[in-house]
DNA sequence: GTGATGAAAAAATCATTGAAAATTTCATTT
DNA sequence: AAATGAAATTTTCAATGATTTTTTCATCAC
């Protein structure tokens, strides 16, 4: 029988020494902070200069071997445009918290362009794709137009919204959706209602 | 001043003749075809085989160069386990044509499993994912559990679905959404209404 | 004991290249 | 115009080597 080891196979049988064990306290923050990075296309050193941080350092810290400071996470969550909140939130049952997030537990990644509430949707960063939920209050409009190299597509729980793709109009309701990738984009909400959406990028760029 | 020309430039120049033009009647099952083709892994040559028909034939066919018979989209449908009908759905306005699909339009992907009843909530096939607007009937369960090489997501809209991933149990509500990707699924509905579901499917199954 | 560093070791990424496979083109037939 | 078959073209894939990125680890600091 031919036994076909993956790279972290012989990686792990290498290992002489155990290793400090991976994964400490609630440990996710790592993972969060490798996700996000990467979402930016940036290196370990990339991230790292920015934080006075070395680059071993912030190896460790994106593996859950070591534990950034406050300072660190506040740093961090401002270059990421993030709440700090976003890498504290309580992961439910144990056992959900790879697979489920609940309606009243989604982790708030924005209320920043005033008028546009994002929280996650999936239960990590990183992947083929994120799911936002957006709020779009009534009034609220895109700060201006975005081009962005990624493919999305959307639906409409609630409210209604304009979008313009490539400068055309389009009004879209409850159940309506929509796809694009790399049209330059905007949106505003002319109802009096929020606009409820969920909203689907690949790849994630939060 | 250096110019890149990508292939299809060069391909482009390289034509004496202007070639039949792409894209003659409403055009766009051609590409449909390709993308169903792509997501099963076939090559041109498979499906040829498969429907008695030469890969030069196909490949016209698939980009829109020439026009199946009715037979072979028969034929087509029946091989991809989908309606006739998901091939003509009225394009609604030209401009949206391409980037909306309104609630009352979707293309109808299936009712088969007795149970469930899904629609594309993408203008298009292809693409990094899909989005899917699933209705799973009051007692409608999973025929058999599947696991797919492929990373999913949900959220629900209404009622509620029983979900087991890798046999842990997990009851989803309105609001709650979901992430695997290689975990083996099931289903059931266990409420009694409908269970109303987006799904999100990273690459393209259908 | 854990945070933090810097440098060596290991792993992943990327551009090439040649061979094989898949796709397109097109002259010809139905 | 559909359809074919074969030649021409393009794409895909595996192998290789050069780089870049990441991990490991001995060591110092708090």
């Amino acid at each position: 029988m031919l036994i076909d080891l993956t790279n972290s196979d012989k990686a792990a049988m290498r290992q002489k020494t155990p290793q400090k064990a991976p994964l400490r306290s609630s440990g996710k923050i790592g993972s969060d902070i490798r996700a996000l990075r990467r979402s930016r296309n940036w290196t370990l050193n990339d991230l790292a200069e920015q934080l006075d941080r070395s680059v071993g350092w912030l190896s460790q810290v994106e593996r859950n071997v070591s534990e950034p400071a406050l300072d660190d996470i506040r740093k961090i969550a401002g270059l990421f445009s993030l709440p700090v909140s976003f890498f504290f939130t309580d992961a439910a049952v144990s056992d959900e918290a790879a697979y489920i997030v609940r309606a009243g537990s989604r982790r708030i990644m924005s209320d920043a362009p005033k008028g546009l509430a994002e929280s996650l949707l999936s239960p990590d960063l990183g992947g083929a794709f994120e799911i936002v939920h957006s709020v779009f209050a009534p009034g609220a409009a895109c700060p201006e137009s975005f081009v962005r190299p990624t493919e999305e597509a959307g639906y409409v729980l609630e409210g209604s919204l304009v979008l313009f793709i490539d400068g055309v109009r389009f009004e879209l309701y409850p159940g309506d959706s929509f796809h694009f990738a790399g049209e330059e984009i905007t949106w505003i909400n002319e109802g009096k209602t929020n606009a409820v959406l969920i909203w689907v990028i690949a790849p994630p760029v939060y």
